[in-house]
DNA sequence: TTGTATGCGTTATCAA
DNA sequence: TTGATAACGCATACAA
């Protein structure tokens, strides 16, 4: 039979009242201390979320909205946040919205009807309304990656400014001159910020970015395969390629793959992406790997100290730099 | 503010209790059953879960256990899962372990304290006494791909044999004679099915499989790279190769490389895994593409089928077949 | 078919 | 520092 705290109250020979307290950390004699401890010990007590819940209006659970599970900057930031729950009382609600607004808000709703204590999203769509609906109930937010016009919310980023930069100015080095650089859907500050690091990498360097060189993957596989096929079928070829994202890289691959596009001779190549897939490409692929470790223990801990009222910083923005991991897909012409 | 059953029978001048039948899809009459309705737009009440749980004993939530979310085949069943139960009032609460036996039993033992109405779990560590728990407490579990001695439990299955007999077979029928085979942790059921399935067309071909063609890559991408890179170090190497999961066959392709086996000249390769990798590597992959998304499909409705008290069918055992994707990595010799 | 009243396990208020 | 008791929002047994 499963043990409540009256249960432990009466062992304890002590009130409900007492016992809840002890439950929440308030200080009791010591001796009563030790007396709730051992009943709860021996009756396994287990408190009972869900009438918690209801009282104290906390579920002791985390959203987590994400656009999909297909993408490793997604998936590992989840696991660095689930691992870095796991010390504490919170678990993880998940939902996928495809990147759909609709699906979003719906998502938004559902998780809102949940009672999450904490909120942390992915945000590829455009929210509407339901997100003041958080603010006002003291939802914390944070944001992985990008930002939200209009709403206040921590955020944890990457340097994409810096990325790009890097990257661009290695091949840059490498005395590349037409530098072409697929980029994600304009609206996205995370598309903004790499076009700038790119655009700066040139323009120190007196390089023009001809309108050629340009050109819009659209954050999606599809997408990027369809507009590399294009930019390559050209006359005038770039010699070196920075794609900002896993997704497009790998649709780029594809479409250098079928035009027989040799790498690194006749074209260099960078992706944003996560290490792995460097590894199972051929020839191995030059990366602009994100520390999605990092950032998932830092958007979890962000989360848990605005859920427990610590608004000290607000609102915070943590940017972490990424590592250019640099393989066989680049070269010096 | 926020309203309750209260406020809505208040408003349908109707009581708390024919509401409350309203909402479990008992019968009421026709007039009242619109009075409510009508209630309940105009209030935009909304059932709160947490107290509804409290009283009914479930959180309309569902547990989905997994080793990571690195692993394609998990992550597309789980988002196809998700996908399944949009329509449904349920969620996921997710955890990760790691393949750890301490850390299963820990998220089993979480979530069962948080009263999952059902789990789904993908079990590639043992599990102990925990799950006579839940069999106790009468909460469903729908395994992925694999058995758990001792627990009769609904199964999502990939007819692991056949995929692997198939793969064989058409290497077989390419005349490559020997074939090695990459196999994960003997152990589990998925690999000894497949181990089976690889030997059934190796020796319905009447052809010898000689110690040296079966290594184990121990269902690690790190493990199989090295006993790829060994197998392939010996002077009388196979002549084709097939790996038995994805992360095994990305630690082959690693192997491969390095060691500059040309495939599929000097090596025809097929892996089981996701369509995706058979699109970035090069050449081409063949892959044995297992319906995620069918399968994850399927988990989810076994499951709510057994919580809404269906038991009439158990346990049952779907088993999916894949799909072997031919590309450029094997050829006739 | 509906209303009333009780309890699910907890927290919080108020007295003691 | 502790005890008693009233909520929290809902489901259900029982009566009507």
């Amino acid at each position: 039979m499963v043990s409540t705290i009256h249960d432990v109250a009466k062992m304890a020979d002590l009130s409900v009242g007492t016992v809840s307290r002890y439950l929440n950390g308030y200080n009791l004699k010591e001796e009563n201390h030790q007396r709730i401890e051992r009943a709860i010990r021996k009756l396994e007590f287990k408190e009972n979320l869900m009438a918690k819940g209801l009282r104290s209006r906390r579920s002791h659970t985390i959203g987590v909205i994400l656009w999909n599970l297909s993408d490793k900057f997604v998936t590992s930031i989840v696991t660095a946040v689930e691992r870095r729950l796991e010390s504490t009382r919170y678990n993880l609600i998940l939902s996928t919205y495809e990147k759909s607004s609709e699906e979003l808000d719906k998502k938004l709703r559902v998780l809102k009807d949940r009672f999450i204590d904490g909120l942390i999203l992915f945000p590829q769509a455009r929210a509407t309304s339901i997100l003041d609906e958080y603010r006002e109930e003291n939802i914390p937010i944070v944001l992985i990656d990008e930002e939200i016009r209009g709403l206040k919310a921590d955020r944890v980023m990457v340097d994409n400014f810096d990325s790009a930069f890097k990257a661009t100015e290695i091949l840059i080095k490498l005395n590349h001159r037409k530098i072409a650089f697929v980029e994600g859907k304009k609206s996205f500050l995370v598309n903004r910020e790499q076009r700038e690091g790119y655009m700066a990498a040139m323009s120190r360097h007196a390089l023009a970015v001809d309108s050629g060189l340009l050109v819009n993957g659209g954050f999606s596989t599809i997408k990027s395969y369809h507009v590399v096929k294009q930019l390559m079928g050209k006359k005038e070829r770039p010699t070196a390629l920075l794609v900002s994202s896993q997704p497009m890289t790998v649709g780029a691959l594809m479409a250098l793959y079928e035009l027989n596009v040799g790498i690194p001779d006749e074209l260099s190549l960078i992706g944003f992406g996560d290490y792995g897939l460097s590894m199972i490409t051929r020839p191995f692929l030059t990366v602009i790997d994100k520390p999605t470790a990092a950032m998932g223990k830092k958007a979890a801990e962000l989360l848990i100290r605005r859920i427990n009222g610590d608004y000290s910083d607000f609102p915070r923005m943590v940017k972490f730099k990424s590592k250019l991991v640099v393989k066989d897909s680049i070269r010096e012409i």
